[in-house]
DNA sequence: GTCTATATATTGATAGAC
DNA sequence: GTCTATCAATATATAGAC
């Protein structure tokens, strides 16, 4: 396949995606461009706008994957966490914040303003998605009213991005933190949300 | 003064800081450039460059005065909020919040690792400064030892650039959330850090 | 469907006039 | 100490050849 001479690809724009998360993950979502994503394949700056409009398109199709594989990343790390729901709850921070530095990509992207007026179908579908998974688990840790619910979700996931952030650029990228580390602070941070007025039913 | 014909100032390196300021408030760092900040003060491109050696020098000078006052912003708002240590320890990530919102600066500017290579020692202090004022409210929510006290820092930290990155991007920049509704939420948030093992001696 | 070539914009940074 | 002018990178995006 793609046996021809000259640049050709099975699929092109499935290899712009797989090849944008390499370049976010290395580098982030500020230093993300077209042409960067287009010289890493070998093909000229031009090509990808035959598969995508410009450069938010592309992006929006990136943030779509990025949710799935959130999601499906927080469903494996809450299954295999057992079945007590506040724990399950703060293993998906951590799980976020794994997501959010191997792949460079986080809420900051999927929920990402700009894309927001693309007004993209899928998108918003797989953002969607991404947030019931989220409250989900929220609801599951006690009696809760629908805010404070939201509230709890929203706390453990400005945690969770808290810390990506700053492990990527800022306060915990010195060298003197470990991933490991923040990963189990992040947990413990999650535990004590959850633990919030209401943790188990009284 | 300043009253000469063509383009003068009295002190053109603070102008530069100050103007910095309003380009990372209404853009973020990752947009922040120095032909802008001459742009925006009517000045050469080449201007900076006589002042600071290159980008980096002036955002490091820009960071140097962000840390100072949001150390000022945070010992305010905590001196307003009472007595309570849990109070005092949780009023400090809301103040973060506002003041990362507020300016577009927060620890991803303040230790970015790109600035931790120039070892400009006026930031290395403002910086140890602002974590002792952190560290010191930690310490008297309860009996910890140093790592725990450590950790509970950290995890506000996230908490709260967690909030003020994605409401300047991402989750909460959708235009539904209003930052006094998530200042509020962050101090719950801290609270129930603050809450954690030995939040009141036993 | 991919390429070459190009137009346009923005950036960081320097040389040299005044 | 500020300016004009300029260079080299890098970016987005388009037109037209193959």
């Amino acid at each position: 396949m793609a046996g021809k001479r000259g640049y050709h690809h099975g699929d092109l724009p499935a290899a712009l995606i797989r090849t944008s998360f390499e370049v976010l993950a290395e580098q982030g979502p500020a230093a993300f461009s077209v042409a960067q994503v287009a010289r890493r394949l070998g093909i000229s700056t031009a090509s990808p706008y035959r598969h995508f409009r410009d450069r938010d398109h592309l992006f929006a199709a990136v943030a779509t994957a990025a949710a799935r594989e959130l999601a499906e990343a927080v469903r494996a790390a809450v299954d295999a966490a057992g079945a007590d729901p506040a724990e399950r709850f703060a293993v998906a921070g951590s799980a976020y914040l794994r997501f959010a530095v191997g792949r460079g990509v986080g809420f900051d992207v999927i929920y990402a303003s700009d894309l927001a007026a693309l007004r993209d179908e899928e998108l918003a579908t797989a953002g969607r998605e991404l947030m019931d998974l989220f409250t989900g688990l929220a609801d599951d840790t006690g009696e809760r009213t629908k805010p404070e619910s939201l509230e709890l979700v929203a706390n453990l996931i400005a945690l969770a991005h808290g810390y990506a952030a700053l492990y990527r650029n800022g306060l915990f990228a010195s060298g003197r933190y470990r991933l490991e580390d923040l990963l189990a602070q992040a947990e413990n941070g999650g535990r004590a949300l959850a633990a919030t007025r209401g943790a188990r039913p009284r």
